[in-house]
DNA sequence: TAGTGGTCTAGACCACTCC
DNA sequence: GAGTGGTCTAGACCACTAG
């Protein structure tokens, strides 16, 4: 049990070793754990100290608690992955390379429907009136991403006050609207012909395709779809064992 | 999903009042919050009970705290999103398909650099030996995903004694060492031929290609390529605002 | 209805860090 | 050095639910 790096505290160690128990197979899924109070004076410490250990192994999903039958170790699935979405220009800076960004169009309007839908968002009642923007993302010379992207004025009026050409829109509104929520959908999409131009790629070339929908609260703030060269990105998800139903 | 159910806790209150100052705009980031005695006379609880609270907005990212310093809000970024990664049939039944699996290959040898490359592994020194697999998953009568796997013998050597024909490699797994854990690559690429044939598509479509390393402590279990037509599949990832430099 | 987890308290000591 | 968060305790009551 050769620990080196964290804060050794109690329930951290106490944590660690029910974790590695139930990792290590030796307490199995359905496993039903001692209660709480025994645990607590099996490991010497105070009833509080052990809850605080089981209800965060609760969060983590590594155990399942029901009042009246106890606590057993859940059913675990490598189910859900934490996945980064970064900002792009520090992507760019990871990768060694000099990033600039270039401003294409940008057009206040009403939302159509076909933009709507180049935006992978279904069908709205309002058209809202937006500003709507695209342009690349380079990593060097290269193009490194196509931005296209729909900022609600209702709700972000200053946009219109703006230089997008000088300032990346996805950084300023996060910088201004820094709570907001979003929503991603990632797939694999052949280059059509003038988004392969834009992307110097040749027509039909598989990219990867972000649609990103934020919200703060129940307004929608921005529509943003994020094409990049499939051969140039990927995106990583770290694992996470978890549990069936679990919340977080 | 906006909950008005969920037991209504002291602390769960305070944390959903003190969230909203943040998410609303009233205490931007980087301002500072009283200290805890305050806090906790002036929402009229104990300090263990304010603590809680704080130190789970700590955990979801909204404030940061420094000691001596005090508490603040966080700069919040739209930086990690929770992916889920579902089992493969479980997936297109929630499609309302039917769900098969056919086995095309199944071979007991040495992992060749060519095998390490083509699922994406860096190259290893030791070339242990494995149980290479092939096969196609079907949602009705069409292929939904292209499956090409290796299972580390050395760690599972009961996966000789399957019949993966009837059985499902990666559910199997999932039930035989079920605290595995993960790391995943997604990427797009042009499916090339035989690939593409396999899937029933042109040459050259769009697909969505997921590598998937599984491994339980230091030692991998299995490697698969996971490879879905472009237009027939997409992840979801939901977003979750975070702090910059915390950890989860 | 009894046992389990869920919550809360009042007080205490400690460790770290900023001034 | 002093003030902040970090942790821990011993005891208490409550809410839910399985038997």
């Amino acid at each position: 049990m050769d620990s080196a790096r964290p804060t050794e505290t109690l329930h951290t160690k106490i944590i660690e070793d029910i974790r590695n128990k139930i990792v290590e197979g030796h307490w199995k899924p359905g496993h039903q754990l001692a209660k709480e109070t025994e645990l607590a004076t099996r490991y010497g410490v105070a009833r509080m100290t052990m809850n605080k250990v089981l209800t965060q192994l609760a969060q983590e999903g590594y155990v399942t608690r029901r009042k009246r039958s106890g606590t057993f170790v859940a059913q675990a699935r490598v189910q859900s992955a934490v996945l980064e979405i970064n900002n792009i220009g520090e992507e760019v800076a990871a990768l060694g390379h000099s990033y600039s960004w270039t401003l294409l169009n940008s057009e206040r309007r009403r939302m159509s429907q076909a933009d709507l839908r180049a935006l992978g968002v279904g069908r709205k009642v309002v058209e809202e009136e937006v500003l709507y923007l695209q342009g690349i993302h380079f990593a060097g010379n290269n193009p490194f991403c196509l931005e296209t992207r729909a900022i609600n004025l209702d709700v972000v009026p200053t946009a219109l006050q703006m230089n997008f050409s000088k300032d990346v829109p996805g950084s300023w509104l996060l910088n201004t609207m820094p709570w907001s929520t979003a929503r991603h959908q990632i797939r694999a999409v052949n280059a059509s012909g003038r988004d392969a131009q834009l992307l110097d790629l040749p027509t039909g070339a598989a990219c990867l395709e972000i649609l990103r929908k934020t919200k703060i609260g129940t307004n929608w703030v921005t529509y943003a779809r994020l094409l990049y060269p499939g051969e140039a990105h990927q995106l990583i998800a770290e694992f996470e064992p978890r549990a069936a139903g679990e919340a977080p």
